[in-house]
Order: structure tokens, then C-alpha cells, then sequence
DNA sequence: TTCTTCCACTAACAGTTGTTAGTTTTGTCG
DNA sequence: CGACAAAACTAACAACTGTTAGTGGAAGAA
């Protein structure tokens, strides 16, 4: 149906807008008529669009979240080494970050804001998320990939404290493209900063 | 005069929760009436401790910042390799946010609701600080210490991507002491996961 | 006692919040 | 043209926002 077409496309249009918003001035600091005015509405006529400002926040998370998934998804069918799966899953990780960074931006930052029950949904599909990347890590200590003395947790945490800082200060029209970042990314974390002797 | 005294003791009190209450709702989404109900008092009584809900803010922001700011001039003082004070640098600031978790969540998290002109004042602090540790991994990558061919703008926003989002997830009754911690954070990222061959 | 300081209170303000109901404009298609 | 749906509008709501003014009680010092 051509209504539905259309719709979904301004909607598309709102919830873009939202999530420029939502980035900059925070989920809550933002108000409906901020999101209005920039797009040269009145406040009320965004409910013609979406259901409520929840609903804008919850779509932007999980829609993120999905890509997440997928990407990951797509790495572990792989049959390589363990530090070839982290390269290669970091590296997704940046790309689908690189491909929105605004939703990217909102999806870490404000997913706080997410009211019962889809805050548990959602923190239960990151917790999964990083507990298949310290899987990753752990193949490759076992492998003798990584260090057997390195404390998982913490490596996996400091891995995706790297990844979800990003889109703060990646800026978009930098030279430098998504795929090459996830790699000098993953090779800071793997081979560290140290002059090999 | 013992006016100040007990005062900065109940203004203390306040801002403690309120960092609290800011770290766990966002500045934003915390009404002053929430930091109220925490304190068993009414909303009206806070203003007899602070002058406003922003002061409070600033308060936080601004001496964790010169907290961060004293650890790091210390190390700078040393006379040791850059590969030393990079982990000097790291463990001290690690410690400066485990003495204090909350505040350095709202620190790191909450800082752009500041209005100007201190958004602009914290924000140069904060440059000049990442700056400082940059100059040391500059000075590393000239003396041999690290590899020449990183990227030391990309090497020192990792660093601090894994630094900062540490008071998320960093829990306070956690058996290993800060100095520890940041001794595993700096050798993660100076020698990297990697096995020696 | 009286003075002073701290710390709380009640009452109220002007402005903002997300959202609703109902209506009208706009553009496309038959 | 007329029909239809998309997308905008006006007006209003109840609740909540940070904050001020003015008041009163409690505790310690004079």
C-alpha cells in the first residue's frame, strides 16, 4: 500500500531527526517541541507519525541492536582462528556503528531511558552480545592466540569501552574509512602499543 | 567558624546524592524534588544548602576535573620513560576514579548539561588534559618506546574510551583495588592481548 | 534570656512536559 | 470533479519543572 510507503518514510524522516536530537542534548533534555521545530511542525503533529517519544527511543536501540547481532552473526559462522574472529568482529562492530553514527550515539548513550520491560529486553540482548566476544577471547587464550594471564572481563570491557566511545568523536567526514579504523582499532587492542623487540 | 563547617557538612550531603541520583537517572531525567525525597527533606529546603540544581553540577564536574588534573602533574614530574608515565599516568588516573565512582560517572556522562560559559571552561581542562597524555605517547613513539606507526590521536581516545566508561561497570565491592586495575588496564593496551612468540 | 545560625517548612510562581481530541489542509488517484 | 488518505493544524489537559519568598523551630553562644 502506497500509505504505508509514505508513512513509513516521514516516519523514517522523525525518527532520524529524534535521534540527531536525542544525541545531542540527551533523551530527556530533548522535548517533543525541539524535535517539532526542527522539523518545521507543530509538537502535536508528530503523534500523526509515532506512538510516543518512547517509542522513537526504542526503535532506534533495538534497530541497532539487530545490526549488532547480525554482524556478529555473520563472523561467527567463520571458521578461522580466534584473533582473526576478533579482528573481524571488531571490525563489523565499527562498521555498523560507522553507518549511523547519530542511532549509534543514542543506542549506547540513552538506552538507559527505556522503560520496563524493554530495558531488561534489551540489556539481556548487549549482556549476550559481549558475553560471545568474550567467548572469542576466551577460544583465544585457550588456543594460545592471547595471553593465558589476561582477565577476560576486564579485556572484553575495555574492548567495547574502546568500540562504544566512537561515534563521540569519530567524525564523519573524516578521511579515514570505517573499515581501516576497525582495523588499526583492533590491532591497538591485540598487539597493544608497545615497540616489538 | 563552625557555621561553615556543619554547612559544607550538609552541603556535602546533598551533593553526594545528587551525584548519585544524577548518575542513575541522568542530570536531566533527576527533578530536584527526586533529590529531595532521597534526602527526607522538601524540594524548597535544598536551596538552603545550594544556590541551584546546576551549581551542583559544576561542583561535581569541576573537582573531579582538578582532581584528575593534580594526579596527572604529579606523574609528569617524574623522571622516568614515556612507556613509565604512561603507566603512571593511567594508574593514576584510574585511582582518582576509584576513589570517587559516582562523581566520575556524572563527570564523564553528565558534563554537557553544563551551560556556558562552564561548558566551555570544563571542556578546554578536559583537552588539555588528553593533550598531556598524548605529548607522552608522542614522546614514546620518538624514543622507541611504542611503535611508530600508530595513530596517536586514535591510540590516546582509545585510552581514554577504556578509562572512562570504567565507573559503569566497575563495581565498588569488587575484590581487586584500583591500582591493580590500572596496572591490568595499561598493560592491556601498552603490550596488547597477544601471546609473545 | 536573647541572639544567631542552620535547616527545615508551606505556598506559590511561571514555564515546560508529553499527549489527546477534533479539525482542516494538502496531494494523489480514479 | 470527487474521494481518500496523509499530514498538518489549534486548543487544551494535567502533571511536573526549578526556584523564590517568607516563616518557624531547634541548638548553641553571649
Amino acid at each position: 500500500m502506497a500509505e504505508t510507503i509514505s508513512n513509513l518514510s516521514r516516519k523514517e524522516q522523525v525518527i532520524r531527526m529524534a535521534a540527531e536530537l536525542f544525541k545531542e542534548k540527551g533523551y530527556s533534555a530533548a522535548s517533543m517541541r525541539d524535535l517539532a521545530q526542527k522539523l518545521g511542525i507543530e509538537a502535536a503533529s508528530l503523534y500523526s507519525h509515532i506512538k510516543s517519544k518512547e517509542e522513537i527511543l526504542r526503535t532506534l536501540c533495538f534497530d541497532m541492536a539487530a545490526d549488532f547481532r547480525a554482524s556478529l552473526l555473520e563472523v561467527e559462522k567463520k571458521n578461522v582462528s580466534a584473533r582473526e574472529k576478533l579482528r573481524l568482529g571488531i571490525i563489523g562492530h565499527v562498521k555498523v556503528m560507522a553507518r549511523d553514527l547519530t542511532a549509534s550515539a543514542v543506542f549506547m548513550n540513552e538506552h538507559r531511558h527505556l522503560s520496563q520491560p524493554y530495558l531488561r529486553d534489551f540489556l539481556l540482548l548487549r549482556i549476550n552480545y559481549i558475553n560471545r566476544f568474550k567467548t572469542i577471547i576466551e577460544e583465544g587464550v585457550s588456543s594460545g592466540d592471547f595471553k593465558k594471564d589476561i582477565d577476560t572481563k576486564l579485556a572484553v570491557m575495555t574492548l567495547f569501552s574502546s568500540l562504544n566511545w566512537m561515534p563521540a568523536w569519530f567524525s564523519p567526514d573524516s578521511t579515514i574509512e570505517p573499515e581501516k579504523l576497525g582495523e588499526q582499532l583492533s590491532d591497538m587492542l591485540i598487539n597493544g602499543l608497545k615497540q616489538k623487540v
